[in-house]
DNA sequence: TAGATTGTTAATCGATTAACAATC
DNA sequence: TAGATTGTTAATCGATTAACAATC
């Protein structure tokens, strides 16, 4: 076994090398250098280079990297060529905006069913997919083939339903809760605390009145 | 001035510490120390320590921090004590969910006013914020005290509004279109790239069905 | 072949952790 | 006072950048 454990500040910018090598490609761009990608990204063009050796030589020297290819590739690292089937808890209006996002399709993110409390919105739909009750959660999972579940409840619901969803034997949880998950190793938590990053925000606007006051 | 440059990994933090102390206030918690937070936490208290200490010493020898009275600086910290006037460019679902979206409003963030180019919607309101045409939106920034925008449109429109949004005095932009803004220095962007996100959710499936393949 | 640009090693920089003296 | 726990310095670890030999 030669996996080397790869660190998340790399996992972190592999989808935004995966969103400038598209634009390229849809540019019509075919091959590109580490020093040409770095100066659109804002990137050192070392980083480049050592970040995407991290998964294999994908360049070739004296070329560049060839942009359809290493976009294929850091694709597949990425696990857009599998189908991952989804579903979301909570159909307010952050599900409802989620459920309506066509883009997560067309890499793969599959959304088979959308659960919620409500009664009154049983047996609707969001772009064709079914809206549950949750009391037909178990049998769903048992019954389909989710890896995701997408957590747009209050917290402490969240935290209940997760661990429902592990002992479902969900692979992965997408939280939109504002609350940390605490749950087994073996399943992969990606949080979204929007109102953290709403706060990094204002702590940078308050930083930068403050230099300005100062310069005064 | 003593303003030393806070890096980014400590501010990345400084929400999750704020989220956690009020929820100790919330318990009743009158006092922590780091090591009892760093268990709650899972970071070390070395690191909560180091990271307070970045904005002064709030804490006292042998008894640790007061659980209200540090709550309080972060939010300071945060810029969470004054107002920042917000508007929403994108009347969609995510817009929607936003602007729904109560609990920005208690810790200082207002929404004014909603933007989009649908003529069906003028006139509506979402949570009694009314929603105006883009036409009207340089009028509206001139009269009105918006410190944020919100991007939840399209990201070939997000670069113009932006643009524009920037000639009309804006201080930061919270962009949720999947494209990175080049804007001036003065102007804070905090990014909102939710695609990019379930990618690494992706990404972390992905190697973790490898490594138990590999274990058979 | 000569020029370009990678892959990779070494050097630097920064962030995290450990340790402990200061002090409540 | 004795015990607890901070604030802070020093040690370690990891990530980024620089440099350059390998090679297309």
């Amino acid at each position: 076994m030669e996996s080397r454990e790869i660190s998340q500040a790399v996992i972190r910018r592999l989808p935004r090398y995966y969103r400038y090598l598209g634009e390229l490609l849809e540019n019509g761009v075919e091959r590109i250098s580490s020093n040409d990608l770095s100066k659109r990204m804002q990137v050192t063009a070392s980083q480049i280079r050592q970040d995407l050796n991290n998964f294999g030589g994908f360049g070739q020297q004296g070329y560049g990297y060839n942009v359809k290819y290493l976009y294929t590739e850091i694709g597949k690292i990425l696990g857009l060529e599998e189908e991952h089937g989804m579903i979301i808890i909570g159909a307010g209006n952050l599900g409802h905006a989620l459920a309506n996002h066509a883009g997560f399709e067309k890499r793969g993110f599959v959304l088979k069913g959308i659960f919620d409390v409500n009664p009154t919105l049983k047996g609707m739909t969001i772009r064709g997919v079914p809206i549950y009750m949750m009391d037909e959660l178990e049998d769903f999972m048992k019954n389909s083939d989710i890896e995701i579940g997408i957590l747009t409840i209050p917290k402490a619901k969240a935290i209940e339903v997760a661990n429902q969803l592990v002992d479902y034997g969900i692979k992965a949880i997408w939280n939109f809760a504002h609350t940390d998950l605490n749950l087994p190793d073996n399943v992969i938590v990606e949080n979204v605390h929007l109102s953290e990053s709403l706060m990094r925000l204002s702590y940078n606007i308050s930083r930068y009145n403050e230099e300005h006051r100062a310069e005064k």
